[in-house]
DNA sequence: GAGAGATACTTTAGGTTTAAAGTAATCCAA
DNA sequence: TTGGATTACTTTAAACCTAAAGTATCTCTC
């Protein structure tokens, strides 16, 4: 469809890179707004915080529990942040911890009975709220936008990984 | 295509709201993928931080300056937020702020000429970054990203709206 | 089995963020 | 024109978050 790309001779002129800055824009306000939304709920119904809820997401798909650093992976935040919001949680009863046998560096933390319950709960309505959010989307926008973002998840994990370090070019 | 609609005989049965959670996670992933990308290169490259980055963008848009308000709106963050950022921002000599004279509750903002240049010199980049970031992409799957989102948009900021308040249902 | 390096986690300092309460200025209706 | 409501911003307390430095433990090589 394209008659011909601008960019064909070279590297000489600067390059417009303005459709990809506004689509991040665009990117970074639906998950704004979504989870600004999210955030609220949650703290109005069930008096809890995002981030507390995501982590107990998290356990909630490992029955066995999870190290700290696996969290923190799965989470893609610093390992000092795990820290302290297992801490709470722990406090609060949701999360149980105790280290490893056989590596006493490592804490494995699991939701306790009540902390999982309480979850499954707040979980329920959450789907509801996601579900609502997106629901002038059709099936195929759905299926186009699953497909679409996975390929831009694999873009920029090759331009984080090649950017940060190596640095190519 | 689909066979079914597995959910024509009403709403007796929890309805199947998989498909949509897992796209706001991949959604999410996305962003906090690219964010944490942009947020440390801002960090080495030029030692500012995003939220910093993001103000100053939004300034940079409108040169007659904004209020406080109009800033806590468009970047969807809350009032004593911006506060706090202005604050640090005016003492590095980034910003300028002055009591409105028609208005005395208001602050408006905008860029020194040094502020300018700094943030001009780092969105440069920035868009470079980006579009690395998405270079994967072709062009259709940018315009087709961009479709997607808008309507998506608009689909959580109506959930937003009759959600938080009127409560239908 | 001793030491170098790696790994798992914690601590620290500083910045960001929110919700909620507080202050000051403006607006508006009786 | 006066008093109540609204608006713009600030302050406060608590949580979140990161990067960087620190501690404890493990692994691996010789």
């Amino acid at each position: 469809m394209t008659i011909l790309d601008s960019e064909t001779k070279a590297g000489e002129t600067p390059e417009d890179h303005g459709d990809e800055l506004r689509l991040w824009l665009r990117l970074l306000t639906c998950t704004t707004l979504i989870e600004g939304e999210v955030r609220s709920r949650l703290r109005e119904r069930f008096d809890v915080t995002l981030p507390r809820f995501d982590l107990m997401a998290q356990l909630d798909k490992a029955p066995d529990g999870m190290t700290l650093s696996d969290v923190s992976k799965r989470m893609m935040v610093s390992n000092g942040n795990v820290t302290g919001l297992v801490e709470r949680l722990c406090e609060s009863g949701h999360l149980d911890r105790r280290t490893s046998d056989q590596d006493r560096r490592v804490q494995v933390i699991r939701l306790t009975r009540a902390g999982r319950a309480e979850f499954r709960k707040m979980a329920a309505e959450h789907e509801i709220w996601i579900a609502d959010m997106f629901s002038d989307l059709g099936e195929k926008d759905v299926r186009d936008l699953m497909r679409l973002l996975a390929k831009t998840k694999l873009s920029a994990r090759k331009a984080a990984r090649s950017g940060s370090n190596g640095n190519v070019r």
